[in-house]
DNA sequence: TGTACATCAGTGAACGCGCGTTCACTGATGTAC
DNA sequence: TGTACATCAGTGAACGCGCGTTCACTGATGTAC
């Protein structure tokens, strides 16, 4: 279809491709993972020919790349909500623990399962014998880059979070303990065997797997 | 290549190829997930083309689902030989205690992630768009079923497991909590952020969060 | 003990599909004058 | 205020790839006689 045959409203320049791609991105990747990715996938729900992702991305890597650090942040932010919205306590044992399950509740709330930021795979190409071909270079300073937010999908831009990810080579035990109960929960809920759970029985789970993080990582 | 060009030793009937496809696809989804479990790939790896695949399975769909199985009995086989492993206790609760640890233990032991037995996308086609045609009816009884037995990859058969995965739809909420929390650590020691801890440190993960289970999940 | 023959279990070529990517192109946009 | 023009941001066609699957075939195997 020529620009000049489509629909009034849609203009030929979209404005804000990249953004939306990610988000196209973002949405496949909740679905089904990062594996799920496509960028002729994406590009086809934004409306736009795959080769246009090109002049925003080096390719599907990149694209990738930036759905993966999407979704960390989105995380974070949700953890970080989460645990900002806790009421302080006077015991400051409490407190923690308090603030713990908080950003625990906010790990299992977000759309965003952990898996997708800490899956080994995410970053293989989906068709691994391909062998990409040289992107062409692009152009910086667009006028798109420049017209747009640096946040798709209307989430606000984050500052790094103090709940996100301990540094993988040196976890504490107890914090790996409670990160795998969370985790485990996450996937769980998120898109294993529990998640067509009734929102009661989803709610308990939680509270369980919560307070049993609590009890089990109370020094003794 | 015809079969009379093979090499010496190579027999133009495999004998076992229904057994060596599932052992070549249990590889490929302990590698990759269920998404990984390419037709192509099994035959070519037990080196033998692709068509001859469809003499012993429907097609790609059946192959996943026979995996999938075989990773269940693993696993339950895995839980269940640690749980047997454990000796027993004069204290009922301790020796509960021990044999839900020892279940755990297998858990993380077994080479195959929980996720393989429990991710809701292992059932979807690797391309999801594709409709496969219909597959030539299989003969039954051939000779080589009845030639060989039904456990591939040299595990021995196994029975229902009573550490096995409960009923979907209502997980006890501390059991879930348990389940979780053995889900995770599985998943971030197996593929995840964990998975190059050297040993000590990663037997510390796994008795840390053993004991924040058998503490938090006690009653209170 | 041979032999003929039905059946089994493989083969290679081919199909259509969706993928990532490249190419040459063209209308839209912004700006210098 | 217009206009010319460089640049941006899209397009459609095409490429090669690996996939699942189907087809017609052929050598190996087992068995009835």
């Amino acid at each position: 279809m020529s620009p000049w045959q489509r629909s009034r409203g849609k203009t030929y320049h979209h404005g804000d491709l990249r953004n939306a791609l990610i988000c196209a991105a973002v949405g496949l990747a909740t679905e089904g993972g990062p594996e799920r990715v496509v960028l002729r996938e994406a590009a086809r729900r934004v409306g736009v020919s795959p080769t246009a992702a090109y002049r925003h991305f080096d390719g599907r890597g990149e694209l990738l790349r930036t759905v993966r650090a999407h979704a960390q942040r989105m995380l974070a932010d949700s953890m970080e909500r989460a645990a900002a919205r806790e009421p302080g306590a006077d015991d400051p044992v409490l407190a923690a623990e308090r603030r713990l399950a908080a950003l625990c509740r906010g790990t299992s709330a977000s759309p965003w399962s952990s898996r997708d930021s800490t899956g080994p795979r995410s970053a293989c190409p989906a068709r691994p014998g391909r062998t990409p071909g040289r992107a062409r270079r692009r152009r910086s300073g667009s006028r798109t880059s420049r017209r747009c937010g640096p946040s798709p999908c209307s989430a606000r831009p984050s500052t790094p979070s103090p709940g996100a990810t301990p540094a993988a080579d040196r976890p504490p035990a107890a914090g790996a303990a409670a990160w795998s109960a969370v985790h485990g929960l996450s996937l769980l809920l998120l898109e294993g065997p529990l998640r067509r759970l009734p929102a009661q029985r989803r709610n308990a789970v939680v509270e369980s797997t919560l307070a049993m993080v609590v009890t089990g990582t109370r020094a003794p």
